[in-house]
RNA sequence: CGGGAUAUAGCGUAGCCCGGUAUCGCGCCUGUUUUGGGUACAGGAGGUCGCAAGUUCGAAUCUUGCUAUCCCGACCA
């Protein structure tokens, strides 16, 4: 049984996506129930994302702080609608304490005389003990806005877990933001959902669509959420990144005051705002083929990878040594490169190896290149065979031109992506053309909705289609909701989800 | 949490119905050979058969319980 080849998209997607993360050295299931060991390779482009969402957030006037992984019951109960929106994945700690078992020597039980007072909740997400903590931060007008993010862990107790798409325990980060005027927060709400959509766009090369999330979507405590959808190649939406504006919900439950230039008393206007590790499903699921990853250059651990091609130990001299110039060259203008030099394996072995953890740009080069001055050019973004994918270049050329092929692989990748997602968007104007294309063609549907949660719900009992979001683009028309056939103003974008 | 399936060496698997301590491939180690799309040959190491009980002279195989994973529902980012 050969493990060469990955099983096609078309065959099975899911086993397709499992079979490509585990053997891109991405993730791997852990000892834990749902919870999943993020691999080096697979961490290294998490943190290529941290990066530039980091220095996003931070341009926008955002400080990075740390908030405690444990909620007091007390504290997550406040905000009403977001306590119970929640409180069905979460969990809880009960005692803080172990002793050995009585009954059975050599095991470990929670020691009945630990038990908490009150019992503490493993945070699905830190609005109660960050507005918790506002309530002690604000005064004045003068102490706002506040505007911190933080990068954490958090965890949702969840049936049935996906590695990177939907885990226990997962990475994000967290913008949680108060300001003096609902203009002010509104504007950060928006702001924020634009740098998540500037981020996919650019660094991911992942088209998004921005919008408003329906009422039956909302997250639990906000007055509105935004969101960036994206389209997966098997026609299935996902949701890239929220954006809510909280109104004065948190700091009603917490109390939270200021007092303006008039004196008088008035609650903060929040917000919050957060992308995940689910971000790494977004990127696999809309980019990959069945050779294996393609990460865009952005986001690359490595953008360039280099094969050595050589015979006696007097060509792997030569050949080595003029490799490592280039890499050095290379990596004076900030190319990140890895040269895999590991005798143990053939080139061959490599380049489908490389193929598999989707370095854009491979460069091979043995002692006949070294002679003529030239080197071998491919690009991740291509298929085999195709056109382009293979290209001689020159040596001397060669560290000049780098930079615009990774720059035309990022543009390719995301023009593809775009290709991809027009393909795949219909306008639909009744609910048979909708069910039909649900099945035949799935991806994004723009149809009439008469905008009550009512219809949101038959629809997605009758076909699993939610409404993934009512885009901030829609242009007014008059139109007929494909359901109920009540009036509607605009199209909204339906599709299955994950 | 409901329905179905699966769990055997690092990975992928055969054996299970009809009980007798385990098959094959990849990978790994040694040597030779090869290296421009997953080299070839020879030799070698590696297994509490998911875990725990039970039935039996004897359990990978039969029974029960538990755990994990996958698929389908419900729930959700």
């Amino acid at each position: 049984m050969s493990q060469k080849g990955l099983p096609s998209r078309k065959d099975d997607y899911s086993a397709w996506y499992n079979e490509l993360v585990k053997r891109a050295d991405l993730a791997e299931h852990s000892a834990v129930k749902g919870c999943m060991v993020i691999k080096p390779y697979g961490y290294a482009i998490w943190e290529m994302m941290q990066q530039e969402l980091d220095r996003r957030f931070k341009a926008t006037g955002h400080q990075n702080a740390y908030f405690p992984i444990f909620i007091p019951k007390s504290l997550f109960e406040a905000e009403e609608k977001n306590a119970e929106g929640f409180a069905k994945e979460c969990a809880v700690v009960t005692h803080y304490r172990l002793k050995s078992d009585p009954d059975n020597p050599g095991k470990l039980i929670p020691d009945p005389n630990s038990r908490l007072e009150e019992e503490l909740i493993v945070r699905p997400t830190s609005e109660a003990v960050i507005w918790n903590t506002y309530k002690n931060w604000v005064q004045s007008y003068r102490d706002l806005p506040i505007l911190l993010n933080q990068w954490a862990n958090v965890v949702r107790w969840e049936m049935r877990t996906r590695l990177f798409l939907r885990t226990t325990e997962f990475l994000w980060q967290e913008g949680h933001t108060a300001h003096a005027t609902l203009e002010e927060a509104m504007h950060e709400t928006r702001q924020m959902l634009s740098v998540y959509a500037d981020f996919a766009e650019n660094i991911m090369a992942l088209p998004v669509v921005k919008g408003i999330k329906s009422e039956n979507e909302r997250f639990a405590g906000a007055e509105e959420t935004f969101c960036i959808e994206a389209l997966m190649q098997d026609g299935k939406a996902l949701q890239a990144g929220t954006s809510h504006f909280l109104g004065q919900n948190f700091a009603k439950a917490f109390d939270v005051k200021f007092a303006g230039k008039d004196g008088k008393l008035e609650y903060v206007w929040g917000t919050s705002w957060g992308v995940s590790t689910r971000l790494m499903g977004a990127l696999i699921m809309a980019h990959s083929d069945d050779n294996g990853l393609i990460l865009p250059p952005r986001l690359a651990p490595y953008q360039v990878v280099m094969i050595p091609i050589y015979k006696s130990d007097e060509q792997r001299a030569v050949v080595m040594e003029k490799i490592n110039s280039i890499k050095k060259e290379l990596e004076k203008i900030n190319i990140r490169v890895k040269l895999d030099d590991d005798d143990s394996q053939t080139p061959g072995y490599k380049y489908a190896e490389w193929e598999l953890k989707g370095v854009p740009v491979r460069l091979a080069m043995g002692v006949r290149d070294v002679e003529n001055g030239v080197i071998e050019v491919v690009r991740r973004d291509k298929a085999r065979g195709e056109e382009g994918q293979k290209t001689i270049e020159q040596i001397a050329t060669i560290i000049e031109k780098i930079p615009a092929i990774l720059q035309d692989i990022q543009e390719s990748i995301y023009r593809k992506a775009i290709k991809f997602r027009t393909e795949n968007t219909a306008k639909v104007d009744n609910y048979e053309d909708f069910k039909r294309l649900l099945d035949e063609k799935p991806g994004f549907l723009l149809a009439h909705w008469d905008g009550t949660p009512e219809t949101e719900e038959k629809i997605k009992d009758e076909t699993k289609a939610t409404i993934r979001c009512i885009p901030l683009d829609a242009t007014e028309e008059e139109g007929t909701c494909i359901y109920s056939g009540k009036p509607s103003t605009k199209r909204v974008l339906f599709a299955r989800a994950y």
